[in-house]
DNA sequence: TGACGTTGTGCAAACGTTTGCATAACGTGG
DNA sequence: CCACGTTATGCAAACGTTTGCACAACGTCA
């Protein structure tokens, strides 16, 4: 109770507001200072408690350990310190019953809205929070008829197509990670099309599920260079994944590119620096992680908030093609 | 409110509480129940007004877009939840401003204890929390005269120097990585210290520093191929660090282990699943993370708590052995 | 000089819990 | 049948804020 220190009682509430209005600017002035000098701080969470907002949003990712979430993640928090809230995140690991006692505890805390980064198809958590009331945005994996903000997926994949046909590839492969994911399902299918529609469709079993991640992707590489044709090109959905597969094709002793073409997603900073930089679609992850915190902030106050589709950019390197930038 | 919901007044609390002592059996029955359909959660930030435990602890790294601090951070964070407490991250980003403007922030949420995971030479971030009396525990990087729990960096370094001597080389290099985080710091002095014994001691220019990431490491390893006689082993503090060192090698025509052998530290996930898998000193991140929240409990408890050395393991694998495991 | 507006401050209620204490209901043993 | 112990419940205070309202002091204008 900074109160005692000085002689006043509550008016100390009125001069630490930011708009301290109705307060004489002299005790403003022997106030802040002293809060300053005795190192104190407005209890957030009891000022919750009459004001009825925590200043605290929940995100909810698969994995923290996931570089690409890690990247939404980081610019959620820089968007939401700056505005005043504080973030926390669970990882919910893709389990049901984690992500149910995660986002209990998080209810708990009165949040004031929440930002889902892991949704699936079949997912509940977005349901209850609608009939909870309390807002919340879907990032990176959509789901219909909630608010969300993601890449142009479907694109993405016809980006790679494009780039791999452009090339001569006719004969490709797909790692398509979790099918369960609308960014997997979506890029993947994006793919495709573009590969039909150029009279070279993809055969099933070239198209692999894998999950996400360097061990998933180099097992889905193993098989894809095992068949009796393996593709002279490959399109994973995800960096880490592409870079797994890579060591399958090095083990298969072909060389990247020269006989095996390679494309990842998301551009994540590793990309550019791996000893064969990767060739990858950058979704812009940073851009999305701000933009789903405003949206969401929309929502908490009020306001009308649409969806955000952004459009995803090939950024051809070493994996595809011999000279670039 | 959950009481209006029946028929009792504050009697809820006592049969939502882990001992209902001394309330009828029937009765928490009915209260639990009916708390269970109504959705009702304990508003944990009233429950801390009066209590005085927010049951909230912060956690400080320098990034979440490094792979080792997610990792950490992920197993503190799951120690934690099933204790009770949630956890709340923070990226400093070994920014000097920002980490003071999270601190606030961290403290008007009165936390009940802190993990530090980004300390530095010259940080004060302990020394306030210290002199506050809140609670807290360093991990990963140490600071003379404060609890931690780390790994025995200079061991580790030891290891990798053993390891490269054994192999028959002499003339080596080291990325560093940051001097003013204690883990650079006594890694390379611990691999100096050994090549010092058995005779070869690393010549100054030898060693650089670099910062942590792959684009420090590819940088880094660019300096070093193209020196007159470039070293025919490189030790890396870190293994993103190295993956960058790798393309420098690459780019410099020669070729991993042949020519350039190769250390990394840490042994992320991603280290084994490499297109050339590489060889690292594996410290037990997830125990480091459970290992720091323990500690941190006992604190919170009063309790006393002994700082933690952990022993790393060095890890053979393609990039300085033909065969291995 | 009296009425009135302005400006700065104090009062008190309310937010949703927890918890020591009082009290009611009920058996039980002497 | 009364006193007493046990068990279940209610009461009220307290935690640290915010905020509508009342109020005091002061100047100003007619």
């Amino acid at each position: 109770m900074a109160r005692h220190a000085q002689v006043h009682v509550s008016t100390v509430s009125r001069a630490l507001s930011e708009d301290p209005a109705g307060v004489g600017i002299e005790t403003v002035r022997r106030v802040r200072e002293l809060a300053a000098m005795l190192g104190y701080h407005r209890d957030v969470g009891a000022a919750g408690l009459r004001t009825g907002s925590s200043r605290l949003i929940g995100v909810l990712v698969p994995r923290l350990t996931d570089l690409v979430l890690a990247t939404i993640y980081e610019s959620i928090d820089a968007a939401a310190g700056t505005a005043g809230y504080t973030t926390v995140v669970s990882n919910t690991l893709d389990d049901p019953l984690r992500r149910r006692a995660r986002l209990d505890a998080l209810l708990s805390r009165r949040l004031d809205g929440v930002i889902i980064g892991d949704s699936h198809v079949g997912d509940t958590a977005a349901f209850e929070l609608q009939q909870r009331g309390v807002p919340y945005v879907l990032v990176m994996r959509k789901l219909e008829g909630h608010l969300s903000v993601t890449t142009d997926d479907h694109l993405g994949g016809r980006l790679a197509a494009e780039h791999l046909l452009a090339l001569g590839h006719t004969r490709v492969g797909v790692i398509a990670g979790d099918l369960l994911a609308s960014t997997g399902l979506q890029r993947s299918q994006g793919f495709r099309t573009a590969f039909d529609a150029a009279g070279y469709p993809v055969e099933d079993h070239y198209v692999v599920n894998s999950g996400f991640g360097a061990l998933a992707g180099r097992m889905a590489g193993d098989q894809l260079m095992h068949f009796p044709t393996p593709p002279t090109a490959i399109f994973a959905v995800d960096d880490l994944t592409a870079v797994g597969a890579m060591g399958a094709i090095r083990a298969a002793g072909k060389r990247l590119r020269e006989d095996v073409a390679m494309i990842g997603y998301n551009d994540v900073d590793l990309a550019a620096n791996l000893p064969v930089p990767l060739t990858s679609v950058r979704s812009a992850l940073s851009d999305m992680g701000r933009l789903s915190f405003e949206a969401l902030q929309r929502r908490i106050n009020g306001e009308e908030a649409e969806s955000v589709l952004l459009k995803p950019v090939l950024i051809p390197r070493a994996t595809t093609v011999e000279r670039w930038e």
